[in-house]
RNA sequence: GGCGAGGUAGCUCAGUUGGUUAGAGCACAGGACUCAUAAGCCUGGGGUCGGCGGUUCGACUCCGCCCCUCGCUACCA
């Protein structure tokens, strides 16, 4: 019995600066995933939020002269709005200030607590104030008699400061054994490896408190100190579900979660404090956490010096969102660093959506309007020709669903597009225009080239889903009720029914001289 | 420094256990067609598969050395 439920995250983002390509990228690739398992048939849970407490938000929060919940529901409202202008398919939008999340991170804390996994000691090291971060040892020299941070070469000073620790030295073992035993929960592979070989250099113990700022969820029993970042930040996965009531219809369903898409920045936390957080609180570790790479521009990391920045609500004004989405998930080499420039984005819509996949969509719905009445066509007859093309669809459902499950995004979107252009051959192979004596065969050359649209729509609903449902409108279809399944059906377009072009799907852009 | 990944056409990448003329898409050039967003289809150019050496009848594929790029190497997130 394969229970039909999938949870699915994206990181919960920090809203001390504006959403980035980074943010639009981790959210659209998830729900993407998210999409196509609700096309599949599955119960999606799909989760996104913010992540607002810390240092950095409180100072902030300060320099506004504003209360830091205040100030964070200003910026969180810019990561909600994002999730709209995304057009994301999210089912809950979490923020670490709400009850929900405040009672979780609590029940969490105690039952380590409990479990004697935390303990109250001293967390010692350099620290660097206007860095804002502790050094090692190893990080450190001394000039002109101080100590001083290598990298930055600012003045570090020894500091000490109460704090409690998790007993991450004890999860070793069970952490190598963990990936041992499910050797998918890290992918892509080679992040996995960078893990493991970590995890196999020894943990120490983690310091998951701080007195030194106030900006966060009180440790109980201790208002001194808040509980620091990702022992707060990571329950956000749990507390949506409303934990710790294991007896709620959401926890019950959707834990532990499918898959956690995340930064390759932020890896380490999920893939090691994460399951050893959930394993010394009895809970299970979701089941997969997936590492995408960072968006480059120009193959250089965007920042505001390189003055190379291209900010993600700036192209979807430029482009349009789903040809922005389209570009992502089709040139984006899942996994690895993408590059994105506006060359790379225009020559992407104009070979794959404008000239292929849109362009099919209009030549056979103009040529149905002009020689089919505008009606789908009803006597038809499938030649061998026609039947190859319709099942390197429904011969392929199964390879499609291990694509996605094993987060193959590129391959899919390869599978799908190669439809688009075989589509495109199989129209010029067999000439309509040239059948008008021979009404049979073009009504079913252009009923088999509805049916490649429907097939093909169908497939790019999750990663276009405006685009692909306006195609599926022109042939009158309730898009609601489509399932993934129906790919496998060659007859599902209704013959005599009307046939309702709904126009171009995606403009060819004008190349400029850049 | 240590561990790991990778260097294949202008660009992004595929290349299964070594086997005949190294593939795809984009970009570029030519051809026939005309239903379509001058889109689509067909054909073509272009690569000493990072370098050197070795094993083998035969290596992009195995081994050794070297060069280059990138990632990880704990408490900013």
């Amino acid at each position: 019995m394969d229970k039909k439920n999938y949870y699915i995250t994206t990181p919960i983002y920090y809203p001390s600066a504006k959403p980035h390509m980074g943010h639009a990228y981790s959210s659209i690739v998830a729900d993407v995933f998210a999409r196509f398992k609700r096309l599949d048939g599955y119960k999606v849970y799909f989760l996104t939020g913010t992540d607002e407490h810390g240092l950095k938000i409180q100072k902030a929060a300060d320099e506004n002269r504003q209360e830091p919940k205040l100030f964070c529901d200003i910026i969180s409202k810019t990561f909600r709005d994002l999730t709209k202008i995304l057009n994301l398919s999210n089912d809950d939008f979490i923020r670490t200030t709400e009850k929900r999340h405040h009672k979780a991170v609590q029940f969490l804390w105690n039952k380590l607590v409990s479990k004697k996994y935390i303990y109250l000691s001293k967390y010692r090291g350099w620290y660097s104030v206007s860095d804002e971060a502790y050094y090692h040892e190893n990080e450190i020299t001394e000039k002109d008699g101080k100590k001083i941070s290598i990298n930055s070469g600012s003045i570090v000073e020894w500091v000490e400061e109460e704090s409690y620790f998790f007993k991450l030295s004890l999860f070793q073992d069970k952490l190598l054994n963990f990936y041992e035993k499910n050797s998918d929960f890290i992918l892509p592979i080679s992040r996995k490896n960078e893990v493991i070989s970590f995890v196999k250099g020894g943990l120490k113990d983690l310091s998951v408190s701080r007195k030194s700022f106030s900006w966060g969820i009180k440790v109980p029993d201790n208002d001194e100190h808040v509980i620091y970042v990702w022992l707060d930040a990571l329950t956000n996965y749990l507390s949506a579900l409303n934990y710790p009531n294991y007896e709620d219809v959401l926890f019950k369903k959707f834990w532990p979660a499918n898959l956690h898409i995340i930064g390759k920045d932020i890896l380490r936390f999920h893939a090691v404090y994460w399951p050893a957080f959930l394993l010394a609180a009895d809970i299970l570790p979701p089941n997969r956490v997936y590492g995408h790479g960072w968006i480059l521009s120009d193959e250089k990391k965007m920042s505001k010096s390189k003055g190379n920045i291209l900010d993600p609500l700036e192209m979807i004004n430029n482009y349009g969102l789903d040809q922005l989405r389209y570009y992502l998930i089709k040139e984006v080499s899942f996994g690895n660093d993408g590059n994105i420039s506006n060359k790379n984005v225009e020559n992407c819509i104009n070979s794959d959506l404008a000239n292929n996949y849109g362009n099919f969509c209009q030549r056979t719905f103009a040529f149905a309007e002009k020689n089919c009445k505008g009606l789908v066509p009803s006597d038809i007859d499938f030649i061998s020709k026609d039947l190859k093309i319709l099942n390197s669809f429904s011969d392929n459902i199964k390879k499609i669903r291990s694509l996605m499950d094993k987060q193959q995004l590129n391959d899919y979107v390869k599978f799908i597009i190669e439809r688009s252009f075989e589509a495109n051959k199989y129209f010029n192979d067999e000439a309509p225009w040239n059948k008008k004596t021979d009404i049979k065969r073009l009504n079913t050359i252009i009923y088999v080239s509805l049916e490649i649209i429907r097939k093909i729509s169908i497939l790019l609903l999750p990663i276009i889903p405006d685009s692909a449902n306006k195609a599926l409108r022109s042939l009158n279809l309730d898009t609601k009720n489509l399932k993934l399944d129906s790919v496998s059906n060659h007859l599902l377009i209704k013959s005599g029914s009307k046939l309702n072009n709904q126009g171009i799907l995606f403009k060819k852009i004008k190349k400029r001289n850049d």
